[in-house]
DNA sequence: ATTGACCCTAACATTGATGTCAAGGTTTAT
DNA sequence: ATAAACCTTGACATCAATGTTAGGGTCAAT
């Protein structure tokens, strides 16, 4: 299948596409015309790319083990182990970050409402408001 | 005082304080040679402007109520409570996010040491192990 | 033969605060 | 007078995946 055909069956721009393979996470044979012509099995491939950069892996990341968990179950694939807890640390650190962030906006914000009374109810839904 | 002073008080960088001053965050007289100088007051406001950046804010939304902020109270200007709040809801979907995906990680990560039972004990401090 | 729908490569744009470098003027101390 | 330590503006680099555009080839249907 042809690049266009690709895109649609997996909701990936054709843009993307070719920056996978740019980045080594898939490749293509070529059509004597230069097209880039596709197995059935690319759809999946691409699939799973997509799985891994939803998790929040870089290409450059997904590159190191995505040729052994294409072929292997995940839990088979030493180099996976490492790039999740490496994932999984970063993001126990981000959510720490924002946690911290959230706990003094919203003293912030409570603070406010403490100091402007008249606030107090235009918290609500606009739409349960009579006369508003 | 002159921008290296302002820089080692704050321990904002000199390229951030003209940045700063380029996004109207700040304002600084000339000498006759053209060397920024900025007043006493200068100090407070950049730090108040280090405090709304490592709250998550841009400098944009700073610009909208820093003016204010300076003069007043944050809680009387009116400026600010939608500027919370839209960070806020930032905040919680990013950690909604991040949460799901933690969520994930640590289920794959769980499922890989179902699978490889030699693993179980390396996960423990190294410096812990006589063995190691 | 022309139109429309494909495909190709290459390159620039996006986002936002900051780092860094270039090329040059000023000041201060020696 | 010279070196060191300041200051100036302007511009490019960063990070990463993706959008967009330009300029051009291919193919199918009319």
């Amino acid at each position: 299948m042809k690049i266009g055909e690709l895109s649609k069956r997996t909701g990936v721009s054709v843009r993307s596409l070719r920056y996978y393979e740019q980045q080594g996470l898939i490749t293509s044979a070529r059509l004597d015309n230069g097209y880039r012509d596709y197995h059935n099995l690319a759809v999946e491939q691409v699939n799973t790319i997509k799985f891994y950069l939803e998790l929040g892996l870089s290409t450059e990341q997904i590159s190191g083990f995505l040729h052994c968990v294409l072929k292997n179950k995940e839990a088979f694939c030493k180099e996976v182990l490492p790039v999740y807890k490496k994932k999984l640390a970063e993001i126990n650190e981000q959510i720490q970050l924002l946690t911290r962030i959230k706990a003094n906006l919203e003293e912030r914000i409570h603070f406010i409402f403490l100091e402007n009374p008249q606030l107090e109810e235009e918290e609500n839904d606009v739409e349960k408001c009579d006369r508003c």
